[in-house]
DNA sequence: GTCCTATACCTTGTTACGCAAGGTAATGGC
DNA sequence: GCCATTACCTTGCGTAACAAGGTATAGGAC
């Protein structure tokens, strides 16, 4: 993968991340360094996020009320801080993944009139 | 549309807007004001973009050589500033599409991961 | 025993995107 | 004469994601 495709896969998954924790966690609790190698596994390496991203995204949605913390210290190393989703959460992922459908639409029919 | 729905779509949709510019220039020469309607036009709505936003993004594509621009005066009104696409425009534009086609398909399977 | 790596949490500062809110100017309808 | 529309533009703002750092524990290498 080159820089410029790098970059370019960057700007394009801005404003995805939101979603696409949201989906993990919907799916199982997660902790937030789990989700830096989850991420880019369940999307197949096409979304990722940074550690200095992550933490932020995950307290702004704790501070929505989307998602919420527990600590479980499992005497493996240090503790881990479990995320799970709210009914709040629910809805906002549900929102979220009708909107991302509408884009993917929306940018599949202006992709595809180029292409006619 | 509610504004939670209006602000998750322009959440969603940043990263989206230099793509879907070089995809309508590409298609046919283009002047700025006619994008800002023809670009919710050809996304069926879901992708729009504010004049704020497309004058700064357009020079930013000229400046970068992906388009260039040429006055014309047709004896209506103010003269217009019609974009063409050029060779490194069309590289550019292959290469995002070809990213937001990753990225649609791995958020789709990340997406489609937590519903089965 | 000490060092390095991996795990696991976090913060601060920077960059840059997109928007809101403005401004300028020409045409044409009423 | 005035207002809406077309058509270009800019400045300032909020904020998302990142880069680069910091803290701390456990476990293997040597």
């Amino acid at each position: 993968m080159t820089e410029e495709a790098a970059a370019a896969q960057r700007e394009l998954s801005r404003g995805t991340v939101e979603l696409a924790v949201l989906a993990l966690i919907q799916e199982e609790r997660r902790y937030g360094y789990d989700l830096l190698t989850s991420l880019a596994d369940a999307s197949g390496g096409f979304v990722g996020i940074k550690e200095g991203s992550l933490y932020p995204v995950l307290h702004r949605l704790e501070d929505a009320g989307y998602i919420k913390a527990t600590w479980e210290a499992e005497g493996r190393g240090k503790p881990r801080k479990y995320y799970g989703i709210t009914k709040a959460g629910r809805a906002r992922l549900a929102l979220l993944r009708t909107e991302w459908d509408r884009l993917a639409a929306g940018m599949g029919r202006l992709l595809d009139g180029g292409k006619r």
